[in-house]
DNA sequence: TTGAAAGCGCTAACAC
DNA sequence: GTGTTAGCGCTTTCAA
């Protein structure tokens, strides 16, 4: 094999002595074609160092064989798993996948739907900023190809929106805040990112529990932005409450990461000062000094679902949302609550 | 704007009553075309609701603005953050980024970047799972289009080598094993992956450390796979040896995991027992209790620098390889040896 | 079983 | 300033 520059089709063709359409047909296993000819286009294509341009035979086949993504921040733990998750997937059934970081911004989302699209990719992965931002509902409604949302909910349903890929909040969330109840905590802080669906969820989880018990509505949830930042001044105010919290729940990782420097400011050891739970494992938190409680959830298989999701509806199937379960993993961060002095 | 399937430039064209190249020339910016012209095709473009085919651009221009990224595992920490600095850098210079996993097999990585390349991507960035597997170096030989190495270095520089973006880990690692002999240890394990060159830099840089303090090589280095299985296992090695290690330096994240695995296990406290040092931060490291002392670098920076020495390489200029520094961070994981009792 | 030719959607000469 | 035309590299009828 002599790496030749760009070689072509035609160049293997002459080559071989056959005809273009000949060499396409023995490259794409077409069944009529004679050993003979086979072997020569071969070894033509070995001589040359041939390597198919699939731009060409995409431009041709009206299909890319790839999917675009969109995700907010590809350096989030959880969304590189599910990133990994889908890759794996669609590689499996031979696609490649086009990767965007919106970081976070709506209006990003917005642009990369469209860029995505001129790119004619075959389908859509979607971890949006936002569900109800106009641009990008203006940037979904005009797709011509389907797209699959993960782990969000949209107001409307776009024509070519082809399902989703979401997690179980309410339950996980239902189970942790059941197991503070029983550990007697009532003052239960619940901190929270954007309103987007991870969000409702978790406080639906979280008011259920309460209800379920028959007990008065004595939590206090904190919407706010998915970063650390947002999860130090929720602390700070929860503890500062009249009636502070005695248990403190982080939903997200980045939430987490503001709590426990807040709570280190002021001295106060999970499980001891105060419970803690938070959503979505990350690296060390099983590691921690107390091992940090938490909801967790399989984000290889939320990725790897969405991908099906979207192979399925390319190849016809109706529009079809999944729900995957969460489990709550009690650990030592939940304890019954400190004597207040 | 009415999303009508598959417009193609032709129908924009008649829509407008022009010749298609004046459409062209209007969506392409070219100078000559008359504010008269310039708005009759936008009219038409909007009504129509239409998307230009980037495949048919970039089959007729011979470049596809795209680049392709092979990494070993997009969910390892470290590589989600290379991989938002270096889509972030290409972004904004116009081009998309197409994702492979590797899984850390050598085989994909030669699959991977032959797709790649029949994809026609513009370059390649590549954090390859081996430097030395031979069907990875004959892929890398065959290549048409530059590439760039991400903290890697091949024995050989295959014609399209375009540079390399590495770390400066010798220097890290020197400051922070020259840290750990001040405060009186002799007896150093450190812990490695692949022999790669992330892993000889770094035991140069211990090597060196020694040697500047004319002391006897009374380190142990052990060598295995990136991953939490040898970081355990080597963490029990060196501390049943003999002559048992006092400190130990763990050389990524995921020989982290293993190593508190196992002195969980033992009951040995980081910087009480035994002291602790790790490579690369990871999200919770610093809240450790206590917090685990760090070689750092600049992982985003490490993406974007390679995405620049690409888009450089694309547009002429000659290979080069940029070396960015690692810091050294004391925390309280790091403290004189223990008195053996 | 194989070859010739049309065309996927676009850009860049080249005329006018 | 605008239109006509020839491909980019491939697949796919349609003939032979």
């Amino acid at each position: 094999m002599v790496g030749a520059s760009r070689t072509n089709m035609k160049e293997v063709a002459s080559r071989a002595g056959v005809a273009m359409s000949s060499v396409s047909r023995v490259l794409s296993d077409h069944p009529d074609v004679s050993p003979t000819m086979r072997a020569r286009v071969l070894a033509a294509v070995e001589e040359l160092g041939y390597h198919p341009n699939m731009l060409a035979r995409s431009l041709r086949a009206g299909q890319t064989m790839s999917i675009g993504f969109v995700v907010g921040d590809i350096s989030n733990p959880l969304l590189a798993e599910i990133t990994l998750g889908a890759e794996t997937a669609l590689r499996e059934a031979g696609y490649s996948l086009l990767l965007t970081n919106s970081e976070n911004q709506p209006g990003r989302d917005a642009e990369h739907i469209q860029l995505l699209q001129r790119r004619r990719v075959d389908g859509l992965l979607l971890s949006l900023a936002s569900e109800t931002d106009a641009d990008t509902r203006a940037a979904l409604a005009g797709l011509e190809q389907p797209f699959v949302l993960i782990d969000r909910e949209l107001p409307e349903q776009p024509e070519m929106w082809a399902g989703a890929a979401l997690s179980d909040h309410a339950a996980g969330m239902a189970a942790a805040v059941h197991h503070l109840l029983e550990l007697g905590h009532r003052r239960i802080g619940l901190i929270l990112g954007q309103p987007m669906r991870f969000s409702r969820e978790r406080r639906r989880g979280l008011e259920h529990a309460f209800a379920e018990q028959r007990l008065p509505p004595s939590y206090i949830v904190l919407e706010g932005h998915l970063n650390p930042e947002h999860g130090r001044q929720a602390t700070a105010h929860l503890l500062d409450d009249a009636e502070p919290a005695t248990a403190i729940v982080a939903g997200g990782n980045q939430l987490l990461i503001g709590v426990l420097r807040e709570l280190e400011r002021r001295e106060l050891a999970p499980g001891r000062d105060v419970s803690l739970v938070t959503c979505d494992e990350i690296p060390l938190s099983e590691l921690f000094r107390p091992p940090i409680a938490v909801i967790q959830r399989d984000n290889r298989d939320l990725g790897r679902r969405a991908a099906e999701l979207l192979l399925g509806a390319i190849s016809g199937a109706e529009p079809r949302s999944d729900v995957l379960k969460t489990t709550f993993v009690p650990r030592a961060s939940c304890a019954p609550p400190a004597v207040r002095i």
